[in-house]
RNA sequence: CGCGGGGUGGAGCAGUCUGGCAGCUCGUUGGGCUCAUAACCCAAAGGUCGAGGGUUCAAAUCCCUCCCCCGCAACCA
């Protein structure tokens, strides 16, 4: 018996600052239905995913929440081991990057790079805004060299620190990505990073941080934590007790047969990662795959848009294999694709409800209805048959071909093609016409456990996509037999044994009544809206929609904090190289303003001069592209992206004050 | 000229590398069937393949120019 081949997939281990969404469902899903199709066909596969946990965003975080970093990631990692459990999935590590395991290593590595030369300690020098505790390059300065942020002056600050040396590498890197044509994928990818920062160039990366300690402290100089270069993408040899005495699951699975990343971090896995193992010696991952984004209707899922989809509701509203299936079925895996509530329960009523579990309660109803339930003996073959026998037979062979280009929608595909022709089939030979003549009886069984045999083959090749739906299958078509379950029992079409018992049971997926659905999908009541119509409306700031939770209710004292004034705008241009800024020129009473407002991707200029606008009169001055904007324009903005105006209803002198 | 992706029936997409009858799913319309979860099956309508030019016997596909959309960056509500 030779070895089984290992197969090594890992996901990005993912930052718990927050819950997870949906996107992060979507990765790691693609990652167990890989590892368990790598099982079911016979591969020792190991699938390792977890969370990258230091940083300075969480200690802020932590200490926001007034609790401490460890105890804050606890919370979160607890809630998406949760969500992994939710939707089965079935990592076979989860490495946590604040576990000693990982954190010793980590200095390890760091160490030995710095010993052979390849980290040293040099400083950083740049423009550091004190009050935003934040680091400008020249070029992000605004005009008179002052914080793009705050407008406030910045200083030139020498911080010590250590760097890799990437460029010592790059041309190695360049010829490696070069020469591996499947290295990076898709291949426009491999362009992407070319392009972008290889061929201009790379810069040495700072790998240590003194301005925060949430980290893996370096050893050898402890007022420097390592930065999340090393700390976090070391985490695909860490989890495997690379360095360590006992490092056989590293012996075994490395170099990693691919690890799973979303489109935005390709350039990390693609550069970074590939030669630090370089340095260290170690082989490269066979391939680093980058996927799209699940983007929705209104754009980019982001928590500041409130539209952020979240998978528990969905698992458990729909199941988890109904998820799981619109997933990998929904979009090609490189691509990025849309996501809807109407899209996802349009696939659950036609391929899930309609197609596979239509089918199987049909053909269960009839070995019922015909054969007291008791699966019947084929006899002879008509051309039907055999079609159907061939497709069966070689499905095994094409979902294979297309799992091996991570192209989980194509596999489905080839299955659902099966479900399809046995529908079909159904409406052709016409079961319940056969049923009528005695003579017919050893036709209508042939008929029928060709479409129970046909459910059985598509039982097995969905279970790494749906690994909940096999097992109800089986229990409805009379499957009992472990041997009529597994891979090798594909090639065997009569795998299914004559004389069991079907078992109707409840419908694998019910039916959807999307129209109703939709009502209860849609989010909670927007908050009321600073709508045109009301055009003096003491609404927020017009970031109103930026804030899914209502405001806090305020006292009339705090509205006469507010100056809102009437404004008359005099003239209007857009602001050179800003895509969305118009540069105003307001008349308030005896008062000319300037103000900024990045709405020309709504207006034109032209469309706004003249016009009466609201003006928040006494904002705090702020420099934006280095002009110096006194006071913002109220705007009314829907979750549609659709912005407008306010303006007067009729004509009152500019500069009225507003209540 | 910042980088990248994209524009294909009403919607969402495949096809473009390697030129050869424009395809899939959903939706719409008509028909069939009654085993089944009002499901299933058949048929039809619907496309200047973003625009223009070029190469070719032949272009969605290759070359050139242009327009538009999205993401990153920048900036902003």
């Amino acid at each position: 018996m030779p070895e089984k081949k290992t197969f090594y997939l890992t996901t990005p281990i993912y930052y718990p600052s927050d819950k997870l969404h949906i996107g992060h469902s979507y990765t790691t899903v693609a990652a167990d239905a890989m590892t368990r199709f790598k099982k079911l066909t016979g591969h020792d596969a190991y699938f390792l995913t977890g969370t990258d946990e230091h940083g300075q965003k969480i200690e802020r975080r932590a200490a926001a929440a007034g609790v401490t970093p460890q105890q804050f990631v606890d919370d979160i990692v607890a809630g998406i081991k949760d969500l992994w459990k939710l939707m089965d999935i079935e990592y076979d590590d989860f490495i946590r990057t604040t576990e000693p395991r990982h954190e010793v290593i980590v200095q390890k590595i760091f160490k030995q790079l710095f010993d052979q030369g390849d980290i040293y300690k040099g400083s950083y020098e740049g423009q550091y805004c004190t009050p935003c505790e934040a680091y400008w390059t020249p070029t992000q300065l605004k005009e008179g060299g002052v914080c793009p942020d705050c407008g406030g002056p910045v200083e030139t600050v020498r911080e010590e620190c250590y760097f890799f040396r990437l460029s010592k590498y790059q041309d190695w890197m360049i010829q490696y990505i070069r020469e591996h044509p499947d290295f990076i994928q898709p291949a426009s990818r491999a362009n992407e990073m070319l392009n972008n920062f290889l061929l201009p160039g790379l810069e040495d990366l700072a790998v240590s941080r003194t301005t925060f300690k949430w980290g893996v402290p370096v050893d050898f100089d402890p007022k420097h934590v390592v930065y999340v270069w090393i700390d976090a993408l070391s985490n695909y040899i860490t989890a495997l007790g690379y360095g360590t005495d006992h490092d056989q699951l590293y012996k075994k699975y490395w170099p990693a047969n691919v690890h799973l990343v979303g489109k935005e971090i390709v350039r990390f896995h693609t550069i970074i990662w590939p030669i630090m193992l370089h340095a260290l010696g170690l082989p490269l991952p066979k391939q680093v795959f980058g996927h799209g984004w699940l983007v929705l209707d209104g754009g980019k899922m982001s928590k500041s848009k409130g539209n952020v989809v979240d998978p528990v509701r969905l698992c458990e509203r729909y199941s988890s294999d109904a998820i799981r299936y619109f997933l990998l079925r929904e979009m090609p895996f490189g691509s990025d694709g849309v996501f809807s509530n109407e899209a996802l329960l349009t696939r659950i009523n036609a391929d899930l409800a309609n197609d596979l579990g239509n089918l199987v309660s049909r053909s269960v109803a009839m070995v019922e209805k015909y054969f007291d339930g008791v699966i019947p003996a084929p006899g002879a073959l008509t051309e039907l048959e055999q079609a159907l026998r061939t497709r069966a037979l070689a499905l095994p062979a094409l979902v294979e071909k297309q799992m091996d280009a991570l192209q989980f929608s194509a596999a489905l595909a080839e299955i659902w093609k099966l479900i399809g022709e046995c529908n079909k089939y159904i409406d052709l030979t016409a079961p319940w016409v056969l049923a009528k003549n005695p003579e017919d009886r050893p036709r209508l069984g042939t008929v029928l456990y060709h479409l129970l045999a046909c459910a059985r083959a598509a039982a097995v090749l969905i279970g790494p996509f749906m690994p909940r739906t096999p097992g109800r299958i089986f229990a409805q078509i009379g499957v009992v037999d472990a041997a009529a379950q597994d891979w090798a029992s594909l090639q065997i079409f009569e795998a299914l044994k004559p004389g069991g018992k079907v078992q109707k049971g409840e419908a694998l997926f019910p039916r959807i009544d999307i129209a109703a659905e939709l009502e209860a999908l849609a989010p909670a009541a927007p908050p009321a809206e600073p709508v045109a119509a009301a055009p003096v409306a003491p609404a927020a700031p017009a970031a109103a929609h930026a804030a899914p939770e209502k405001p806090a209710e305020i006292s009339i004292d705090d509205f006469d904090k507010i100056d809102l004034r009437v404004a008359e705008v005099l003239t209007c241009e857009k602001v050179p190289k800003a895509d969305k800024l118009l540069q105003f020129t307001l008349r308030v009473g005896e008062e000319t303003r300037t103000v900024l407002s990045g709405i020309a991707q709504h207006y034109t200029p032209e469309e706004m001069i003249g016009k009466k606008v609201v003006l928040l009169a006494n904002l705090a001055p702020r420099k934006i592209r280095g002009v110096e904007s006194r006071g913002m324009l109220l705007m009314a903005s829907d979750d549609k992206g659709n912005l407008r105006a306010l303006t007067v209803d009729g004509d009152i002198d500019s500069g009225s004050g507003i209540s």
